[in-house]
DNA sequence: AGCAATGTGGCACTGAGTGTCAAGTGTCCC
DNA sequence: GGGACACTTGACACTCAGTGCCACATTGCT
């Protein structure tokens, strides 16, 4: 099993990010707006339908990266034990892949903030985030209906501390420690966890 | 000055309500994505035209009440000094709103959770509350960058704990009582609150 | 009554997103 | 290596949201 990628995978992947890149450089240049999907797709030189193979929406082709940090988010928290401290961790790892791919991503934030339906599309990822971190905190025990309450309040003021970190990272260029941003916010946040026991 | 509405401004009352009314039911007995806004206008008796002349997108329309909560909860926390208990009452004062306009609303909400669309300006309506919470907050002194930060989080944590509730309640058909699930969450949030000295 | 302001309908247009089908290309098996 | 098969692509046509424009009707004001 797990056979090498062949031939026909290696060029999804190629047309794949041949989308994103063109996409990203003419949203950066015009306006996520000024840009129609038949421009990128003539830029990646697809065409306009095979675009929507690849993504189900103008707007997804931003966020090819984000979905891919979700999935690496779910991962890291599917093997630790329940909590906040499992989720702090995940966090804090994804923090660092954010300062690594600091331009990028700041060219990202950068872009969102200047379409609504961008931002819309950033708000819906962060519920997905939310919905990951609160099947982690009721994964064995569903408890009582007070108890899924406090964690689906606790994952979305997480999510929602996370994101005023980010935006003043990406507001002030990537300059302050994210990482540290992100830390005292979710001290912060720590007493609304669970108690251990 | 203060002159009473006079014909123009009646009819465009009619008509703006005609059209909510003629959306909604449509929305509901054959959900959001199988209708059109020419059926829409068709129902209302105007022209496809005039619909967009009083609802900037087709989803708008379905958010006509919740703009009218926003803006009466801007007034409500207007004059109140700045603090977290200015937030609670307004919030409070919603949820009286909510269980009145219980069957109105629980329908609203059904809605939503049917398209992907509504969800996200569901959610963007979300962050309309959340700026005016941040500006209250932050009205008279601006403080440190770091104080900012704080109220932007515990903005973020309070309108994502009231999503909570209103999505539990909505659950289960606007049974329990939505006012209590909210003082209680308010109160599990009181603590992020910027001590009153 | 008559003029200015404003609301409306109709029309044409752009652009996102989808269904369909024929042609091209990779994969697999003999 | 060659052919059958599965998958991918491009082209075309279509629906529908949203916008600009202009002629026409209605309202407000004097």
């Amino acid at each position: 099993m797990n056979v090498e990628p062949g031939l026909r995978d290696k060029k999804k992947v190629r047309v794949h990010h041949a989308l994103v890149e063109a996409a990203i450089r003419l949203f950066e240049q015009r306006g996520f707006d000024q840009v129609t999907v038949d421009e990128i797709a003539a830029a990646a030189d697809v065409s306009r339908r095979t675009f929507f193979r690849y993504f189900p929406t103008k707007e997804a082709v931003v966020f090819a990266r984000r979905d891919e940090q979700l999935a690496a988010f779910r991962e890291a928290i599917a093997d630790k034990p329940e909590g906040f401290d499992a989720i702090r961790g995940a966090l804090l790892a994804l923090g660092t892949d954010y300062v690594e791919q600091r331009r990028r991503i700041l060219v990202e934030q950068r872009l969102i903030r200047t379409a609504p339906s961008l931002m819309m599309h950033d708000l819906e990822v962060d519920r997905a985030f939310e919905s990951v971190m609160v099947e982690h905190l009721l994964a064995r025990t569903k408890r009582t209906v007070g108890d899924q309450r406090r964690a689906k309040i606790l994952a979305a003021a997480i999510v929602g501390a996370v994101r005023v970190c980010i935006e003043e990272w990406a507001e002030r260029d990537g300059e302050p420690d994210l990482r540290k941003l992100g830390a005292d916010a979710l001290d912060l946040l720590e007493p609304l966890a669970p108690r251990p026991r």
